[in-house]
RNA sequence: GGGCCGGUGGCGGAAUGGCAGACGCUGUGGACUUAAAAUCCACUGCCCGCAAGGGCGUGUGGGUUCGACUCCCACCCGGCCCA
């Protein structure tokens, strides 16, 4: 009898070793093909929960996998380590966030360690060290000299919890909650630093360099929402003021019977007329105490006041009252709108609701002439539309869209072209007489960086009364956050009372000027971190110019781009967009030569608690990993993540389930390390074929699968082979040579999966290099093959017999074999075949009536 | 309302258009044990049957096919995103 296997020794032995040994570190090695293997780095919140293992453990094995198949394998960890929930530990427990962080990374550094990662620690990066916000504040300087930065006033979302303004993004769902703490927010109006991702916002829209799973790229294409249409300027009848409006409909022009502007819009003021003033500012008043989404909702009653204004529709001339209406927002568009009732459905609400004119002009399929109780949006004929009438509007259909049956649906012409169609005959016609132009918008805002908290990169700028808005000089990098700092109950940032942080002097004119109090989104730090693991160390301790590098060349050279990135699909339009941007900014800043940072990516699903339920503390449903590795060791949690789901799909934690992985493990240490019964004798040549036809098969499956992030069949074929080979044991095989390779192919198979193990089963025999710098083994197709089959027999495709053949019977013996069999015969007896199928080593099909 | 993803035993999940339920979990029975745990063996989709065997079965209804979990159409349910 040997030991039984006892991972709580096993484990920390190996990581020990590991850690001794250096052997995760990663080299630049020119002659070797490189991968840059990355899993989103962590918020530093206290604890390594479920949610970190289920993303991490696979992604682990995947790069070991690579490291093993011959690739020079980066796998770098850090920490995403500003933030919130820091800031409020320390209002909360009397601390600064920076010790609450430390201390947590250290505690998590320690757990994913205790996971048997093969992470580089020699890399590791904290985004709250100075030495990396730095970096992440010369990029705001060099995005900013760029002109990709910039600072505005306007309506922005505003969590009063968080006590700070939050990126569009970051403003969840139709409710509108706050993505942190799930606490609706509410606009105000402050000056804000931007970035203009929306320069890039076509380039985004380009998909073509990127392996990345389609549900991300609809996510971003729906985020990004281009949509084409025209401009269109309109002209108040007093005093000429300019109103422009985009529309999608610009075939729709004609119907244009009122216009409607936000409630904000600056030529409110000027064009309300005497008796409308009190209404209107009344109205201004109530709809400025709602949230946007109250303002949108479709549910809600449609309401407005009158100006007292007119406008002229330019295509002709027809004098057209001008509304304001709180479903029209001063931050989409222009503010203003042409209301088109006969099209678009709110139009058609207020215009019933108020009694304003419904010309009709694209006509509806079916219409009889009368006035609409609708409106019609869909496609038509243009009426009543001046020199358009007759001509086919698509109204939301594309061109590519427009098939014959589509148009046949309508009883509308299917030969629509460019030339014809009714959106582009009149924006080309606008266009020509100097009232429109074809116009693109977009969904997308640029990106709102600042926060008014304290625990986050300080924004490297300063007001100067005499000079205004003025850059930090690069070389003064970083602008450090003071640590002696009072955390208000409000949240308030406390740099905001710092007087020591906010008094300094203009760099420009030397006069007594305030630094930017507001700290940088975490976003942004985590939008290069993919860069900064090329040295962790870089310039350090260096004064900054803007032309220098900000991550290692050499390194960037060899390692650059990430090849596979791992993580969550809930960051699909905030760090994945994000990042996206930043690598074409810097790449427009002759930084790296690539056009994206993540060539492929995947996405995993979530564990959820056992019940099936999202774990959260509120639930009392959380799993503690630590708690299941004291148990039952790394592997085996390790093990049972990979086994018990399809790793894109999650699922529900089963602490039974553990279990099965347990005895697996079990089995396979028995398997290596227990002496064999002895067995007298040597097997036949055919039966050392099977155990080698099982080995090269299960070495095909589980790299196959390894290939296809099919983690849980990989497992799976790891049980099934030692199954086997648990069998064999108890036979004459185990005095073969083919058996010692049998079994040291598990060891190897297992290594990825099950790091510590492996090792230790490897070590056992006399191997002195680790198991996870040894060669992947290869399979080999002849040994692989099957050399017989069952062929199962149908008649009329019900399933009937099944008899052994050699794979490569041909196709009349296989059908001569079937039909003679008695139970077959029981089926056909007395019946006319009317067809015999034969898929070749599978399946006999006899077709009977 | 639009788009995307999903729906398979008691549970997690397997199945290039070709044996549905691999591999596990759970459960039942048995072996070992003074006893229990662990381990090992057998069974474990539903229905009929003593059995041999037969019928049904992948959300629902249609279709294509010799053959459909898989492809097509319509619908129902759940999730996500956008209105």
């Amino acid at each position: 009898m040997t030991d039984k296997y006892i991972p709580r020794i096993v484990e920390p032995k190996w990581q020990k070793i590991w850690q001794e040994t250096h052997l995760y570190r990663a080299d630049v090695d020119p002659a070797k093909e490189k991968y840059y293997a990355l899993t989103m780095f962590p918020y530093p919140s206290g604890d390594l929960h479920m949610g970190h293992w289920y993303a991490m453990v696979p992604s682990d094995a995947r790069a070991r996998w690579m490291r093993m198949q011959g690739k020079n394998v980066l796998f770098p960890m850090g920490f995403d380590a500003f933030g919130l929930p820091a800031e409020n530990a320390a209002i909360k427990h009397n601390r600064h966030p920076s010790i609450w962080t430390y201390a947590n990374i250290d505690r998590m550094r320690g757990q994913l360690r205790s996971m048997g990662t093969m992470f580089d620690w020699e890399r590791e990066i904290a985004s709250c060290n100075p030495g990396y916000y730095k970096w992440t504040q010369w990029f705001f300087l060099k995005l900013y000299h760029q002109g990709l930065a910039y600072k505005k006033e306007s309506p922005v979302d505003f969590c009063p919890r968080c006590n700070t303004t939050l990126a569009r993004e970051q403003v969840w769902g139709e409710d509108r909650l706050c993505e942190r703490c799930d606490t609706p927010v509410i606009k105000k109006n402050l000056n804000q630093w931007f970035f203009k991702i929306t320069a890039y916002a076509d380039e985004l829209l380009n998909f073509d360099q990127l392996d990345w799973p389609e549900r991300v790229k609809t996510l971003q294409r729906n985020w990004i929402g281009r949509s084409e249409g025209a401009e269109v300027v309109f002209k108040t009848e007093k005093g000429g003021h300019e109103l422009p409006v985009f529309t999608t409909r610009p075939d729709t022009l004609w119907g244009a019977s009122f216009m409607v502007l936000a409630p904000e819009h600056p030529l409110v003021h000027k064009l309300v007329s005497a008796e409308q003033h009190a209404a209107v500012d009344e109205y201004i008043a109530a709809a400025t105490r709602q949230t946007d989404i109250e303002r949108m909702s479709t549910e809600k009653e449609k309401t407005g006041v009158f100006t007292g204004a007119y406008a002229v529709n330019p295509v002709n001339q027809a004098r057209i009252p001008i509304w304001i209406a709180d479903y029209v927002l001063m931050g989409y568009g222009t503010g203003a709108i042409m209301a088109v009732p006969c099209g678009d459905e709110r139009d058609f609400a207020f215009a019933k609701k108020y009694n304003l004119p419904i010309p009709v002009v694209i006509e509806p399929k079916d219409w009889d002439g009368e006035p609409l109780t609708a409106a019609w949006s869909g496609p038509g004929k243009m009426i009543n539309s001046g020199p358009f009438n007759g001509t086919v509007s698509l109204a939301k259909y594309d061109l590519a869209e427009w098939t014959p049956e589509v148009a046949a649906a309508y009883g509308l012409p299917a030969d629509i072209t460019a030339e014809n169609e009714g959106r582009r005959v009149v924006t080309r016609r606008l266009a020509e007489q100097g009232i429109g132009k074809f116009a693109v918008t977009y969904r997308l805002h640029d990106w709102l960086i600042s926060r008014q908290r304290y625990w986050g990169a300080p924004i490297p700028m300063i007001t100067c009364p005499t000079c205004g808005i003025v850059p930090v000089p690069v070389e003064e990098l970083p602008i450090t956050l003071p640590d002696d700092v009072e955390f208000l109950p409000t949240g308030e940032s406390p740099l905001k009372f710092h007087a020591g942080f906010r008094h300094t002097t203009c760099p420009q004119c030397g006069g007594p000027a305030g630094r930017e109090t507001d700290t940088m989104d975490t976003f942004m730090c985590s939008s290069w971190y993919q860069y900064a693991f090329m040295d962790a160390r870089w310039k350090e301790n260096d004064t900054l110019s803007l032309d220098d590098m900000p991550f290692n060349p050499e390194e960037g050279a060899y390692w650059l781009p990430v090849d596979q990135y791992t993580g969550g699909v809930e960051h699909a339009t905030m760090h994945l967009l994000y990042t996206r941007f930043f690598t074409k900014a810097m790449r427009d800043m002759g930084i790296v030569d690539f056009d994206e940072p993540m060539v492929r990516l995947f996405n995993q699903g979530i564990i959820l608690a056992e019940d099936g339920k999202r774990m959260s503390k509120s639930r009392g449903n959380v799993v503690n990993p630590d708690e299941f590795v004291k148990l039952y060791g790394a592997d085996t949690v390790r093990g049972y993540l990979m086994f018990g789901y399809r790793w894109d799909q999650g699922g529900p934690w089963s602490s039974t389930g553990v279990l099965g992985i347990q005895r697996f493990l079990d089995k396979v240490w028995a398997l290596v390390t227990e002496e064999p019964a002895p067995v007298e004798g040597q097997p036949g040549p055919a039966e050392v074929r099977v155990l080698r036809r099982k080995q090269h098969q299960t070495i095909q499956r589980v790299s196959n699968d390894y290939q296809q992030f099919a983690f849980n069949t990989m497992v799976a074929g790891l049980m099934e082979y030692t199954n086997y080979l648990t069998k064999t044991k108890e036979t004459a095989m185990i005095n073969t040579p083919e058996w010692t390779e049998a079994i040291e192919t598990l060891a190897l198979l297992m290594a990825p999966a099950f790091p510590h193990i492996a090792e230790e089963l490897w070590s056992k025999p006399g191997h002195t290099a680790s198991v996870h710098v040894q060669q992947w083994p290869v399979w080999d197709e002849a040994l692989a093959a099957e050399d017989e089959t069952t062929i199962v027999v149908q008649v009329n495709g019900k399933l009937r017999e099944r008899f052994a053949a050699p794979v490569n019977i041909d196709s009349e013996a296989a059908i001569t074999t079937a039909k003679a069999l008695p139970a077959v015969q029981k089926y056909t007896a007395g019946k006319r075949i009317v067809k015999e199928i034969y898929v070749p080593g599978k399946l006999v099909n006899i077709v009977v009536k």
